[in-house]
RNA sequence: GCGCCCGUAGCUCAGCUGGAUAGAGCAUCCGCCUUCUAAGCGGAUGGUCGCAGGUUCGAAUCCUGCCGGGCGUGCCA
């Protein structure tokens, strides 16, 4: 409908230009939005104030002249001047009510689009350590970046959805000798406690299915406690399993899927940490300094060098990171997206300057800001009006299970993802789970609800109603609210390419609640069973629009949509 | 010090590729269940869009400088 508008614009703009009203050297950015207020009609255009100026007239001088020279169209019922000079476009029935045609038509493909022409994108997301459970911020990781890849599939994406373990490295050393310390019966509270050690009490759990012997079946291996508190390798392998099961066990009770677990460890004993290195060193990029080997990040905006080879002989984190996204090249994801915690800002830099090193020196052709980062900010959890603080070292948690178990899936998918990412979020514990009731997530499901229960109730009074026979006459909807619920059930489409574009789910979240909103304000006041048959049965055309547009956005959310509540 | 993010109603947040009187939820107050699920609806109260300049016909939105908060700024990951 949009393009519509921009065309017949367009039309007029040649037909003043050719008829010399306006200077022959324009070349103007059409724009029209949405209106907000119903008073300036179903769509709008800003056309003629920014017209004004190169045209030498007054903007609704400029105005009138497109509107006199638009072409006839049989969608429009009127166009006209308002305000500064802005045109305000009137769709006639026909064209308000298309919308409902489509979305029966369409079903779950409507707002689907194609825009990505089937191209690979991998996201990255969660890639928790696995040294504990999950915590809040990793369940926003998990809720944004499984929404993301939803958005990503929807509009026409190959999506690969991906998760990181840094299973090397010191964090897990920390991991395995706490797991040690605690099998030999040592606690955070003594003197020979490792200074580094995870204090958590989970790791007592870990420990004692060790000295068990228990199995532990995780993705790709199994692995078994071998009891003995001396043998630290068989303590490592054994806690990573334990751990990476649970973090399994929280995402699947999240519905997060992925596609492929990446072991960071893979890329030493496949070889691809020493070969990045060698490239790095070849590409000219690298020097010795202090007995340490030093990447010329300052070569690509870093504000100063970083070391990639400590001189003791180990790689820097970072360095394991760039061998990966190497990887992500060479597996033809010309689009990549990194869901992260904003914490992680720093590495954004390096990686980027080791990537473009390799590119540069092996004609990789990778573009300079590859891959794409959503970096989402801290979550502050309250609870008792307290901020909890998140420590890993000292155990003190709010764990993702915990909000599942305490708020349910869908509540809590829906807070996380509800917020734009660059924002801080506050999770309000107690309000989530003492004030359930208010929750958008409840409002949203119950006007889905609705909908299902208004079509029971139909087939109890001896009604019925299908979408291929009545969705044809659409012009008795004429009530501001039927108007207002169609004119946002259009936005859908152009909504769902935007949030996949910016990766911002949060603008699906806003606009259900808005919808949701509109639509039980409507059915408070107007009753959809009536004994007109033509007229119920545009309600519920217009009704079971609203439901299916509820329920394919709940989807991009991975929030369900219950048939009743 | 430097980099990134944020600052909008009492609270939590939308709105930010510039547009018409700044929105929602919660909280507070007043109403609505013999009627398709009241997990709902209607109404009221509540805002110098952190501050000051600048660009523009037009700024919460863009630019600059301040102020305040968060996160980084490791031969930790």
């Amino acid at each position: 409908m949009k393009e519509h508008i921009v065309e017949l614009i367009h039309s007029a703009l040649n037909t003043l230009i050719e008829g010399g009203q306006l200077p022959a050297e324009l070349q103007p950015r059409i724009n029209v939005d949405r209106t907000k207020d119903k008073s300036h009609g179903d769509l709008a255009s800003n056309i003629a104030l920014t017209l004004a100026k190169p045209a030498g007239k007054p903007p609704r001088d400029v105005a009138q002249l497109i509107i006199d020279a638009l072409p006839t169209s049989d969608q429009l019922s009127k166009a006209e001047i308002a305000g500064p000079g802005f045109i305000n476009f009137f769709l006639n029935k026909a064209a308000a009510s298309q919308v409902i045609k489509d979305i029966l038509a369409a079903g779950k493909e409507y707002g689907r689009s194609s825009e990505g022409q089937g191209k690979k994108v991998q996201v990255e997301f969660v890639s928790a350590n696995p040294t504990g459970p999950l915590h809040v911020g990793h369940g926003r990781g998990a809720a944004v970046g499984d929404s993301i890849c939803r958005l990503l599939e929807a509009t026409g994406w190959d999506v690969t959805a991906e998760f990181y373990y840094n299973d090397a490295g010191q964090q897990i050393n920390n991991l395995a000798i706490s797991v040690q310390s605690r099998c030999k019966g040592l606690g955070p509270d003594d003197e020979s406690w490792p200074a580094d050690g995870y204090r958590g009490e989970y790791i007592i759990d870990v420990a004692k299915a060790y000295m068990a012997k228990e199995t532990i079946d995780a993705t790709d291996k199994h692995v078994t406690g071998l009891g003995d508190a001396e043998d630290l390798e068989a303590i490592r392998d054994f806690a990573v399993a334990y751990l990476r099961r649970e973090q399994d066990l929280d995402l699947k009770a999240f519905g997060v899927d992925f596609d492929v677990y990446f072991l960071e460890s893979s890329l030493y004993s496949d070889g691809k940490v020493e070969d990045t290195v060698q490239q790095l060193i070849d590409s000219g990029h690298t020097y010795e300094k202090d007995g340490a080997l030093w990447l010329k990040t300052t070569d690509f905006g870093d504000d100063k060098d970083r070391v990639m080879r400590k001189s003791e002989g180990g790689y820097t984190y970072f360095v394991p990171d760039v061998a990966y996204h190497l990887d992500k090249w060479q597996r033809g994801f010309e689009r990549v997206v990194n869901e992260q915690g904003a914490d992680h800002h720093s590495t954004i830099t390096r990686v980027r300057a080791g990537i473009q090193a390799v590119s540069e020196k092996n004609q990789l052709n990778i573009p300079q800001g590859w891959p794409d980062y959503v970096l989402h900010q801290m979550v502050l959890v309250m609870r008792g009006g307290e901020e909890v603080k998140i420590s890993k070292r000292a155990g003190s948690y709010v764990t993702l299970r915990d909000l599942i178990d305490e708020v349910g899936r869908d509540a809590t998918r829906y807070f996380l993802a509800a917020r734009a990412a660059t924002s801080q979020l506050t999770f309000d514990i107690d309000l989530a789970i003492s004030e359930t009731n208010d929750n958008p997530v409840y409002y949203i499901q119950y006007a889905h609800a609705r909908v299902c229960s208004v079509m029971r109730k139909l087939t109890e009074n001896g009604w019925s109603w299908s979408a291929e026979q009545h969705s044809n006459s659409l012009e008795v909807l004429e009530e501001d609210g039927e108007k207002e619920i169609m004119k946002k059930l259009s936005a859908y489409p152009e909504l769902v390419k935007n949030a996949a574009t910016q990766c911002e789910p949060h603008s699906i979240a806003n606009y259900l609640r808005e919808l949701a909103g509109d639509f039980h304000s409507y059915y408070n006041a107007h009753k959809m069973l009536v004994e007109d048959e033509s007229l119920r049965n545009a309600r519920l055309s217009l009704s079971e629009a609203v439901r299916q547009v509820l329920a394919n956005g709940l989807d991009l959310l991975g929030v369900s949509a219950p048939k009743e509540m």
